[in-house]
DNA sequence: CTTTTAATATGATTTTTATCATGTTTTCCG
DNA sequence: CGGAAAACATGATAAAAATCATATTAAAAG
């Protein structure tokens, strides 16, 4: 199995504050572990017992609602850590994780983390560091989704995506989402979402093909109202 | 002026978990400062040279919207405290605070917060708690704003409101708000607002006087949809 | 104490978005 | 491959909420 030391996703996020005496115990306990597209990872309610790390691919973060719809809170892709929080508060998920393609994911055990949290000043502030990001972007979305229009919305998401998780050689968007999925990030029916990527679409903002979605009008994207 | 070491404010924060020789120096460099009802503790965009505490009274944290209306994401009372992402992460604040009645705070320079970040694992160990909180809770009002009504918002909010800054001797909630702060906290238009407290009105779930307004029912508000 | 201004209230209308209905196209799987 | 199921699409309608308009009331200022 290959080592933490080495890896890249390591590189972008609080695992690189450890000490290498701490990376190379977190090296010897983890798990890697495969899920396929729609593979849930966790559920909302469930006491995890440690932390992913994303090696490859993408997951939502989604919470149930009382109406019945799911509500993706976040896409993860790779080096970023799942389950962090929860491990950290000691508290069961608020959210459930689902794979959105086939992902690999390095499992850290609780204690692996929490430890190095109580000696590590520099990873524990690392940590800290990360959390206040979350934080500040949680608030940013909760505005965006208090004053903008669902339209505003899924054009920021289209952005937000390509810039986080980037294009294919075709220059579509990397992650491939059904229209089902855009609604739930985006917080709309479904049946809207799909209207709304019709109209852009007829606007030439985007093109596509199934669900592969290009880009090709960014700066109109930005400018949708 | 009083000491940190025996201020009641202290217990409800993390700095309950600094040592006492830490606490000692936040308390001899530590300043009060008053604000009266409307103004503005510090604007977003701005740095922050410390951390604020709440000794007493209510302010809200807003950010401002492209259209121009402000959002409330937060209301904070007696032990809380402003600015602490801010400090963390050293960035600008994403947030404005403003006096929602006269208040009393207590400032802490930034060094005073940051050193014992690094030095104390109990300190920086409690304040990561206190954001892993804070996080879910966003993550809870980005759900409930994308999947609920404005009128199972505004519920929610006053039952919060009842919740957390309680009655005072007639019964009607302690913080007093306009009709266009509620429109900002629930994320909806004031006259939204105004119309939906006149009809929690003639439907006996509250009553009002003016800006005093007594939950009257409960069970009723918590139903509805 | 009156004048002015801001806050509250409510009706009418429009816009936005959700829901329902019904095809069409993809995708999945035996 | 062929049929079933899921995803996509789009029209029609309904519901929710914003906006515009205009009173009325309360609060602040002189």
């Amino acid at each position: 199995m290959s080592k933490c030391e080495q890896c890249i996703a390591k590189q972008l996020n609080s695992l690189q504050s450890m000490t290498s005496e701490e990376l190379r115990k977190v090296s010897a306990c983890k798990t890697t572990r495969y899920y396929k597209k729609g593979d849930i990872i966790f559920d909302e309610g469930e006491s995890l017992h440690g932390v992913y790390c994303v090696r490859s691919g993408v997951c939502k973060l989604t919470k149930l609602s009382a109406n019945g719809k799911d509500h993706t809170v976040k896409l993860l892709g790779k080096g970023e850590l799942l389950g962090q929080r929860s491990v950290i508060s000691d508290e069961r998920t608020n959210l459930s994780a689902v794979a959105l393609n086939d992902i690999e994911l390095c499992f850290v055990p609780k204690d692996q983390i929490v430890t190095p949290l109580h000696e590590n000043q520099n990873f524990s502030f690392d940590v800290l560091q990360s959390l206040a990001k979350d934080l500040r972007s949680a608030e940013d979305d909760l505005i965006n989704m208090a004053q903008k229009t669902v339209k505003q919305r899924m054009a920021e998401t289209l952005i937000y995506i390509q810039k986080v998780f980037g294009t294919d050689a075709s220059g579509a968007l990397n992650v491939i989402l059904s229209r089902e999925d855009y609604a739930s990030i985006v917080g709309t029916a479904t049946e809207s979402a799909i209207r709304i990527l019709s109209q852009f679409k007829k606007e030439r903002l985007i093109a596509t093909s199934g669900k592969h979605i290009t880009i090709t009008d960014l700066e109109g994207l930005k400018r949708v109202d």
